[in-house]
DNA sequence: ATTTATTTTTAGACAAACCTAAAAAATAAA
DNA sequence: TTTATTTTTTAGGTTTGTCTAAAAATAAAT
């Protein structure tokens, strides 16, 4: 149906809306590492494919068939990532680009059965949602490490990063998606909490990492 | 390293090659569905590649480093079947083009946790060898099942073709790889063969099927 | 050994997805 | 409200992998 320079144009647009309504012709180039000029092109094509709705010099937006192509990209993409993790013993940091080969396989027979397989988990292991068969997304009511009150326990849901930097201060600090945590201090100088991991040892982590660590009560 | 057109022809030309030591371009034309003009193309292009020997009119055949690549590309695909069938509970005559598209998935560090994670298997559901990390194929004392002698028991551990029609009469018998069975009788008249599949019922099977199952002793 | 038929290669084109350079539109600044 | 800057689009090219039509090489038949 789909090629896979389009479905990754597809994909890119809807992780965009997530910031903004409007996509920028800029905002897909240095998504995608591709010139301006490109993105034109693609965007002339994924409009005549109804895919998306585009005025020259004014933006995209998906169309409601649009995201349901994305959903389904994203859920293939977040269901590899599981597997991976899950059943091949991956480190939750090195999937993503396996994903985002296995993620353009098309048979949705495929899909369904490796969701079964794997227990139709609800969130992948950087804790973001997994869209189900449908394309419904679990919400979460997750909320920033930053703004947890002191001795209050919660777990990690996500990040708010993929970069290779963040994920190696996670795994240095033995940080990981269901770890379970408690505030024991916030140093109002700098803003760094010290954490006691569950039944482990306690950590110190500055205000900018606990701004980007998601975490639901426990 | 290749691309996925690529990958296709290597694999084309290792699998023509166990018929004839030298393959013609119009026997690659007919396997890939592509005009012979377009398989010479490719030709010369995998020959500047070093992956093929290729005179013009004259056929061709892998290089050893050809081989090893065509060896990488069957290795995913019927480790990916294997996975199919196993885990996802595909029926083992639907995995064909979904693992078409799975060979092309490039991390060898995929391949390998797949292998590890499946118990490292020697056949795939077809009953072909698996190649292993070495590029190593198990081989098999298989014999054809329409020479097996009265009474002996065997197992089935291949079949000669992957027609849908083959496959749907496999089925239907309860015949499939690993299946356990004995031959009861073998009438002469028409050479048609009566066998106990073991512990269940007994089916009565043609020479012309007796002729494509390759059985190998238990 | 010629002629005929088959196979294979060359020549020239096309669509997809990218590119650079230049023009046009939108936005920001003077 | 002009002018300058940034953003986006158009115009024209390139590469990959395919195609058709025609030419060349090989194989088969008389």
């Amino acid at each position: 149906m789909f090629t896979v320079a389009e479905e990754n144009y597809i994909k890119a647009v809807y992780h965009l809306q997530q910031q903004q309504e409007m996509v920028s012709t800029n905002a897909l180039s240095a998504e995608l590492q591709t010139r301006p000029a490109s993105v034109t092109d693609m965007l002339k094509k994924l409009k005549t494919k109804r895919i998306i709705s585009y005025e020259p010099y004014h933006g995209v937006k998906l169309s409601s068939e649009g995201k349901k192509v994305a959903l389904g990209i994203i859920r293939k993409h977040r269901l590899w990532e599981y597997f991976l993790v899950d059943k091949l013993q991956f480190g939750w940091d090195e999937v993503h680009e396996v994903a985002e080969e296995l993620e353009h396989i098309s048979s949705t027979k495929l899909v369904d059965k490796l969701d079964a397989f794997l227990g139709y988990p609800k969130f992948d292991p950087h804790g973001d949602p997994i869209p189900d068969s449908k394309g419904r997304l679990a919400s979460q009511q997750q909320e920033l490490l930053s703004g947890i009150p002191i001795s209050k326990t919660v777990e990690i849901t996500a990040v708010g990063s993929q970069s290779s930097e963040l994920l190696e201060l996670l795994k240095h600090k033995g940080l990981q998606m269901g770890t379970r945590l408690e505030v024991k201090k916030i140093f109002d100088f700098d803003g760094s909490l010290e954490l006691k991991i569950k039944n482990q040892q306690v950590v110190t982590i500055s205000r900018d990492l606990a701004s980007v660590l998601f975490v639901k009560p426990v």
